[in-house]
DNA sequence: AGCACGCCGACT
DNA sequence: GTCGGCGTGCTC
């Protein structure tokens, strides 16, 4: 006798399963994975089966309604399971991951007019309040309309009301439209067949286009062809109709791959150094064992981890497995993809941010029939259904986009990639050539073993770094002034604020003599970030968040990087009316104006956030740099991920202490990981590289570290500063957020969940509850409460994990009522 | 999270 | 009578 119900995750933000009965239709047919469609509510959603059962709870019982043609395997519902305990997210949303895009929520609500109804019947409805006119109106003209779409054209909120009394009445019909199934993207190809004796065209354009295409041999593209002879597709189908040709429609990608063009070619054929030898050994020999075992591949920037990816990819696919490879989203560009196609052709597919739904969901089910082998893509790829999966390569492990921050599950792709690994019997294989804290340590207790290349494959050598003190380069610059002050007067104290001193000028000065390449960092964009008032030490801020509104030159206004928002530049301070507004502090627009102004001769390239808005002017920027047409390339941490350029030997940072003066647990390891990736652009090829670094904290362990490249003793110092103020890797946190409109109520709250984890958990494990450091975000008021759960006697963060839910199942109900969102964010990124 | 329902007060 | 604004409760 097979099972009467099952119960189902649906993706609504509950921890709870529900259970529907199963149809005699379907019986037999539904097990656990199985995709299902399910009316909830008044809506149809679309879930997975988690378990079946012979009893039900005692509420009434729905029906399913459908299957989908997908199945989700047994090993894709334990990582499921695993990240939603281990991330404390609901399991349905959970499992959203792992579905193809667009396939959720399948219904609509639509409100549509009915036949039936009378002329008289509707104008006497449409007397009664000019609301009901409203709608009535909208309905005659384009009939079936969503709810949305209705409150949208009309402007009226609560519709509900009269719409249902309209129902009643039968003068509309509400019913649920079912989203149409995605299809695959289908084209039109044609072949042309032996034409057999003379020929007799219709028309002109029949016989020209015949002309042209009748030597074509094989399959072709009727698209690109038509556009080429400017032919339309009646023509082509008039030529099929005699015969000559067989026009049909084929199931194309929606995408093209990135065509492959010389400049990749290069290194195609690999030849490993000693040190990848010996990685790629050790990596291959796990992955023949069939085992689970994870590797940190530590190799200082251009010791060519990618290689060794390459190998161990190739030597998976000759085991008949399947590959994956996570990138980070910046890196994500199409020479990245074209390096790993150059080797593995059509067997690679790329699932890219910009994918819409349709290409993602086809991406999808393309993989679960096999037709691709490894799959390249950020921090979503690992949820990629390849079967047999023999690696998993994260590169770049220590980028914080692998951290999903925004919605639940707030998961760790590295992380999520160790277990799946680890479930699935894979190989995984982290590189960086700055490890997180975190996966370093993991190597020295044995869970993760280390390779390492430490010698750049093109044997250069690691430049210098140099460190300026601006401080002292203030103190000189005023001392200057105030010499120059007797002769000039007050006039010799303007300008004194400059971001750019007196030894990288020179510097500069030198490369640009030279006609050799210089990057330059300022991980700030904007022109000003702060703009204060000198007479009464006012500082704009956003309205809506609690940060300094940053000015931008291009558009002479102020804005805020938070939420956007946008001010005009107040031509008074707001808080005294004096006239004495200054902009503080260096944006990559203020820096680009200062350095117009010492090399008018120089080409500059700004490459941040706002100059790379439009698609593709990323890697135009770069190729532009690359090609030499610009002398600097100046931007934000951007230009730290470019491509190698052999011609950059000077690179320079601005200002290293934008990150490392963060209230963050993680900005000295964010300052070295970011510091060392950009001195790594300096010097890749004969030409002997510099990096100057500003700062006016010199003597801060992560900058003493990077003059001598010295990860490991940055590690150790971390490491020290770590343990004592109790973060990872040896303490785990669980970052616990309350967001919401009334500060009081935000505040109540997290004090009610404080109080209430206070008495299930060691008081030295709570931090908190207070104000987040950013204390309002797009006018929701923000307050934290931070767990540190001891590694030594709560390893797996059972016990935090545990009060938090009981916490969570104590106060929400309260929450919900006073309009305040708990999050939940456990190994958080960052706790700002 | 949506979404519906119900109750209240304001306005015509 | 009509309309909008919340607060409340539910979803198998």
């Amino acid at each position: 006798m097979n099972a009467v119900y099952a119960n189902i995750a649906l993706p609504v933000p509950l921890s709870q399963v529900f259970t529907y009965r199963i149809p005699d239709s379907l019986n037999g047919v539904i097990t656990r994975g199985s995709v299902v469609v399910v009316p909830f509510g008044k809506k149809i959603l679309t879930g997975v089966v988690i378990s079946l059962s012979d009893a039900a709870p005692n509420v009434a019982i729905k029906a399913i309604r459908d299957i989908a043609d997908i199945h989700l395997s047994e090993n894709t519902i334990r990582l499921a399971e695993w990240i939603s305990e281990y991330y404390l997210s609901p399991l349905g949303e959970t499992l959203r991951l792992f579905l193809p895009a667009g396939i959720g929520n399948i219904s609509k609500r639509v409100v549509a007019f009915a036949e039936s109804v009378s002329k008289e019947r509707i104008q006497e409805e449409a007397k009664r309040s000019p609301q009901r006119k409203r709608l009535l109106e909208l309905l005659q003209t384009e009939s079936p309309l969503t709810i949305l779409q209705l409150r949208k054209k009309s402007g009226i909120k609560n519709l509900y009301s009269i719409i249902s009394e309209f129902e009643k009445a039968g003068i509309v019909l509400v019913s649920e439209q079912q989203k149409k199934k995605i299809p695959f993207k289908k084209e039109w190809m044609f072949t042309v067949h032996s034409p057999s004796d003379e020929i007799s065209f219709r028309s002109e354009k029949q016989a020209v286009l015949w002309k042209q295409i009748a030597s074509f041999a094989g399959e072709q593209r009727a698209a690109s062809i038509l556009k080429l002879h400017s032919a339309s597709l009646s023509t082509l189908k008039a030529l099929a109709q005699k015969g000559i040709l067989s026009l049909y429609q084929k199931e194309v990608e929606r995408k093209s791959a990135p065509e492959i063009d010389e400049h990749t070619t290069k290194g195609l054929s690999i030849v490993l150094n000693e040190h990848q030898q010996q990685a790629f050994h050790e990596i291959s020999q796990a992955i023949s064992s069939g085992a689970h075992s994870t590797f940190l591949l530590h190799g200082i920037t251009g010791s060519g981890k990618t290689q060794v990816y390459i190998e161990a990819i190739r030597y998976t696919l000759s085991l008949g497995k399947t590959a994956m490879v996570l990138v980070p989203e910046i890196s994500l560009t199409p020479q990245t993809v074209k390096r790993f196609q150059l080797h593995f052709g059509e067997k690679v597919i790329w699932m890219h941010s910009r994918m819409s739904d349709a290409g993602r969901s086809e991406a999808w089910r393309r993989i679960q029939q096999k037709q691709y082998a490894i799959a390249i893509g950020p921090r979503s790829a690992l949820f990629a259904p390849l079967q047999n999966l023999g690696l998993i390569v994260v590169d770049e492990e220590h980028e914080s986009s692998y951290k999903q921050f925004d919605a639940a599950p707030r998961y760790n792709a590295r992380d999520v990639a160790v277990v799946r690994g680890a479930m699935e019997h894979s190989v995984v294989v982290l590189g960086s050539a700055t490890p997180s804290i975190e996966s370093y340590a993991n190597t020295t207790n044995g869970k993760f073993q280390l390779l390492t290349l430490p010698e750049r494959a093109d044997n250069a050598v690691l430049p210098p770094v140099k460190i300026v003190n601006m401080i002292d380069e203030r103190k000189k610059l005023f001392a200057l002034a105030k010499a120059e002050a007797k002769t000039i007067g007050k006039k010799a104290f303007e300008n004194l604020s400059k971001s750019i001193s007196g030894f990288l000028e020179e510097k500069i000065r030198d490369r640009l003599q030279k006609r050799e390449g210089i990057i330059l960092l300022q991980n700030r964009r904007g022109f000003a970030p702060f703009l204060e008032c000198s007479d009464c030490g006012y500082i704009e801020q956003c309205d809506r968040c609690s940060v300094t509104m940053t000015y931008h030159a291009t558009k002479k206004h102020l804005r805020c990087h938070y939420c956007g928002k946008v001010k005009p530049v107040p031509a008074a301070c707001p808080s005294c009316k004096g006239f004495n507004l200054s902009m503080q502090g260096f944006g990559t627009q203020r820096v680009e104006q200062e350095l117009n102004l010492l090399f008018p001769n120089a080409v500059i390239l700004r490459m941040d956030m706002d100059s790379t808005t439009r698609k593709g002017s990323h890697e135009k920027l770069l190729k532009q740099f690359g090609e030499g047409k610009a002398d600097i390339l100046l931007g934000t941490q951007m230009v730290a991920k470019g491509l190698d350029f052999p011609r950059v030997t000077l690179v320079g940072v601005i200002s290293a202490d934008t990150q490392m003066m963060l209230p963050d647990f993680r900005s000295a390891e964010r300052t070295f990981q970011l510091l060392t990736q950009v001195a790594g652009r300096a010097g890749r090829s004969i030409l002997q590289g510099e990096v100057i670094v500003q700062t006016s904290q010199p003597a801060h362990y992560s900058l003493q570290h990077i003059l001598y490249h010295d990860f490991i003793g940055f590690y150790n110092e971390e490491l020290f500063h770590r343990r004592s103020a109790k973060y990872p890797p040896f303490y785990r946190i669980i970052v616990i957020e309350f967001k919401g409109r009334s500060e009081q109520n935000v505040e109540s709250i997290a004090v009610l969940f404080g109080k209430y984890l206070s008495a299930l958990l060691p008081s030295d494990s709570l931090l908190g509850p207070s104000q987040a450091v950013i204390a309002k975000v797009k006018n929701d008021f923000r307050w934290h409460l931070v767990i540190k759960a001891d590694r030594t006697n709560d390893s797996t963060g059972a016990k935090a994990k545990k009060a938090v839910h009981a916490a969570m199942e104590n106060i929400s109900p309260q929450a919900v009522k006073r309009h305040v969102k708990i999050s939940l964010d456990v190994d958080p990124a960052g706790i700002l």
